[in-house]
DNA sequence: ATAATTGCAAAAGCTTTGCACGGAA
DNA sequence: TTCCGTGCAAAGCTTTTGCAATTAT
């Protein structure tokens, strides 16, 4: 496993550094959103002395390398992924998860804009949708 | 004109000040995409004395009213704009301009959205494409 | 050997907050 | 009159940067 986030790193033309390495396995375990802070936070325990600034440009170089992803909520610092293949979004008003769209709704979306907005060659489309996810709109149901 | 400012206020049991009344004319007029410093450039050549905190909690009062709206794009600080009725944007990776997506495609999208993603209850959606617009597309084929 | 990356420390950028005064309702 | 909004000053949080030592290739 380890391994595999090497040779990632090393396919994609990126210097392999513990740093780096560490990071990126863990975005990948945990497939989360998390915030820089948070990287460090669950990430310095195997990397005795990291600091929050070489996470920022750990995920600097990982993100040109195509490796993660980055997106803005309406509130809130930067968060990052393992890339996945899709970006879109929705985030739970009431329990704050984020949830990644279905890629068949990412991929009608895109088309949706492609064809409309045909003014504006389209190179990236970023969604964020905001609302109740299943869990907390049953429970909301369930306690009025 | 400023009647209308005051009495949009008033509508929405905002209290009126000089500081909300021009901030949202201002909006209104220019009909842009601002940073709150940006806002305050604007603003205080009207209002003597005019700080930029006072910027941030008028936008505030604005956007509690539904008067403004706020959205982040992929870099930079918050923008601020009055309330159209739709909030989807298109912004040039060349000139930087920002856009609205016409209001049929924003339709298309939240119907999409609805649609496909039959788990979530959705509130509101964001989306923010980015490319190339027409203009920027005919120079760049112009001269490559 | 060489160039890139890291730790450390400091700063920059954006946004929020506390408080006392002045202004709107 | 009562409460809210503002100016002013300070702090807070997130992110970036400069530099010398270290490390990957």
């Amino acid at each position: 496993m380890g391994e595999d986030v090497t040779s990632a790193l090393q396919e994609r033309g990126v210097r392999v550094t513990p740093q780096r390495a560490h990071v990126l396995r863990m975005l990948l375990e945990s497939g989360d959103h998390l915030t820089a802070d948070e990287i460090w936070e669950r990430t310095k325990g195997a990397l005795p002395g990291l600091e929050l600034s070489t996470v920022y440009r750990t995920l600097d170089a990982l993100r040109e390398a195509g490796l993660v992803v980055e997106s803005r909520l309406p509130e809130g610092p930067r968060i990052f992924e393992a890339r996945v293949g899709q970006h879109s979004h929705f985030l739970c008003d009431v329990c704050g998860r984020i949830f990644h769209l279905p890629s068949r709704v990412d991929a009608s979306l895109v088309e949706t804009l492609e064809e409309s907005a045909e003014e504006f060659e389209v190179r990236e489309v970023r969604v964020v949708a905001v609302g109740l996810c299943g869990s907390c709109a049953r429970s909301t149901r369930a306690n009025p």
